[in-house]
DNA sequence: CTGTTAGCGCTTTCAT
DNA sequence: ATGAAAGCGCTAACAG
């Protein structure tokens, strides 16, 4: 089934019939119309890679991110997904799993399906790889892991005005004893939160001592609040550097028997699907996912397709207060440890 | 930058070159030498399409799945592509959003992509788009919602097992008075669910009367919950038909200030990553997304390679017991609504 | 073992 | 407006 027996069959050149397909001005309705009957009646689907190696142009977007299992992604990816089907584009995913030698065949997986332009979404990138796509005048865009050039745009996420939308929200309600959870010291943008909240905290003029370190899953965040919680001065409040950390944070506090929000005020940062429905409902820095998916798909269709040159994005957080975050207990009434009454639950 | 600049670089014919990318066995080791150190300079990467289209292989096989931000599937798509890339093959991802009408956009897309196969993971087909494949030759694998055929496989899912083992433990923990709370009921998984819970009650000599119908969301499993609190008799053990809508349940008991498992038992259903870490953990069946993978690729890869016929799987769910499930309340200790103490937390 | 060459299915000039 | 024909980059007989 292909071109030639449609063209057979409506009685015109496959050169019609590919013209018809494309949508093209210069075939008589009637043609045209006879053309697609015949599409209709053999259930003709062109080839697309047929098609690909004809014009030279794929339609096809890379999309590389970490992991798809990791919940920050998959909306990402639908997101991303929705707005190039409707501009006539496909995507192709693929995961990382953080491995560098995976992001080596994912490079190579897109160089090889000669994909229009790629979204690398995930937060180290290796210059050299980069390079493949330069020389090749590929359009590219980062989520803030890049520089802008030629053909390559970034989006920079204000991790900065975040962090600190979440520091003055507790600052705001009274809490001085705030403690950090990072994620690993591996990752650029985990990094980057880390220096964020010791900056907001200085501009605060208070102490950002207590800082653990997590792995930015819920077994980090667990065990690292395990740590706040023996030390000596127990924090108030608890900012962590995303909200799988942070969920992992509040099964730690429950499990000693203390509350959130009396006892202990938790923040995350993302603002995954899921945070709205912990026990309780989150707070937490938003970054907006179908933000960042329109932004990466303007970048490379207006880069790949209008000739525009790179450029910068600025996506800026923004906090969703939920009910994980309250006032500074009175020094009177704040639960000690030992003292903390029921099994968390 | 093709085989050809390569074939000129090494000295050799395009057809030597291609036997060595295809790894031939009948190339001296000493021209594949040569002709790989041709790539590696060219930094050449051959056109996938090209070599789909020379070849009439595609090396993709298709997966379609309901909705990529369901935390079911990204798991599953994790495993899928892992197997698949394993085995040199390479996965087309399409989302039909629970929409018949995008359904048939992933079907064209598929054909077009001229895939070698399609695991089709949705719980609802269209008969007359199987028929697509099937005229094809395509090899095809459903989610419990297909018949197997010449080239058509079929997982099909114990839930009947899976749900009678959630019955039997809270049977054996005590509780008579349980509860259901169904997915909806355009959905054949949900609705065959449901009648295993019928079914799996009446076998234990007890009423099932009390069924709510959610969505198979966080929010209708909310306010399922919510009417079944406010029943004249409420239940002391509640199992529903996916850990979002026991999420949902999770909270809407809290809210009311009663405690899990000790005023009310509570089961999901899947075992998604989160479950393990709601407060409490959740006592869930686990349909494994591994083993559903790793079934629909077995299907597809015996049937497009080896010639197999279609054939049926089966995959059996498993109990998963954590914290959120507990004996029954004895009569006098078990709270009232209206007693209930402390705000939920 | 290696080279020659005819496709694979479609797009796109270039004629008409 | 339509058709003829030359590619696109690669694979796979077939020869040698």
């Amino acid at each position: 089934m292909n071109i030639r027996e449609v063209a057979r069959l409506a009685r015109v050149s496959t050169a019609t019939v590919s013209r018809t397909i494309n949508g093209s001005d210069k075939v008589t309705p009637k043609t045209k119309e006879r053309v697609q009957r015949a599409i209709e009646e053999l259930k003709f689907y062109p080839n697309t890679w047929a098609r690909a190696l004809g014009s030279g142009r794929s339609s096809l977007y890379g999309l590389i991110i970490s992991d798809i299992t990791n919940p920050f992604f998959p909306e990402l990816v639908k997101s991303f997904e929705d707005i190039a089907v409707q501009h006539g584009q496909e995507v192709l995913i693929a995961n990382t799993n953080y491995d560098p030698a995976r992001m080596e065949v994912c490079v190579s997986r897109m160089l090889q399906r000669k994909v229009d332009g790629v979204a690398i979404m995930t937060s180290e990138m290796d210059e050299r790889l980069v390079m493949e796509f330069e020389s090749r005048r590929i359009p590219v865009v980062f989520l803030d892991t890049g520089t802008v050039r030629d053909l390559a745009s970034n989006i920079v996420v204000d991790y900065g005005a975040g962090v600190m939308a979440a520091v003055e929200h507790v600052t705001g309600l009274g809490h001085t004893e705030i403690a950090f959870i990072a994620g690993p010291g591996t990752l650029r943008s985990a990094r980057i939160r880390r220096e964020a909240f010791v900056e907001g905290m200085t501009r605060k003029g208070l102490d950002a001592g207590q800082i653990e370190q997590g792995n930015h899953q819920v077994s980090g965040g667990h065990e690292a609040m395990a740590r706040l919680l023996r030390a000596k001065r127990r924090p108030t409040a608890v900012l962590t550097s995303n909200d799988m950390t942070a969920i992992g944070a509040l099964g730690a506090i429950h499990e000693t028997g203390l509350r959130v929000p009396e006892d202990i005020s938790l923040a995350g940062f993302d603002d995954i699907a899921l945070s709205a429905f912990t026990q309780p409902a989150l707070t937490t820095v938003r970054l907006s996912r179908e933000e960042i998916a329109r932004m990466a798909f303007r970048a490379m269709y207006n880069t790949s397709r209008e000739g525009a040159a790179g450029r910068e994005f600025t996506v800026r957080p923004v906090l969703v207060v939920r009910q994980s975050t309250g006032p500074v207990p009175a020094k009177g009434t704040r639960r000690l440890r030992e003292a903390a009454g029921a099994p968390a639950h």
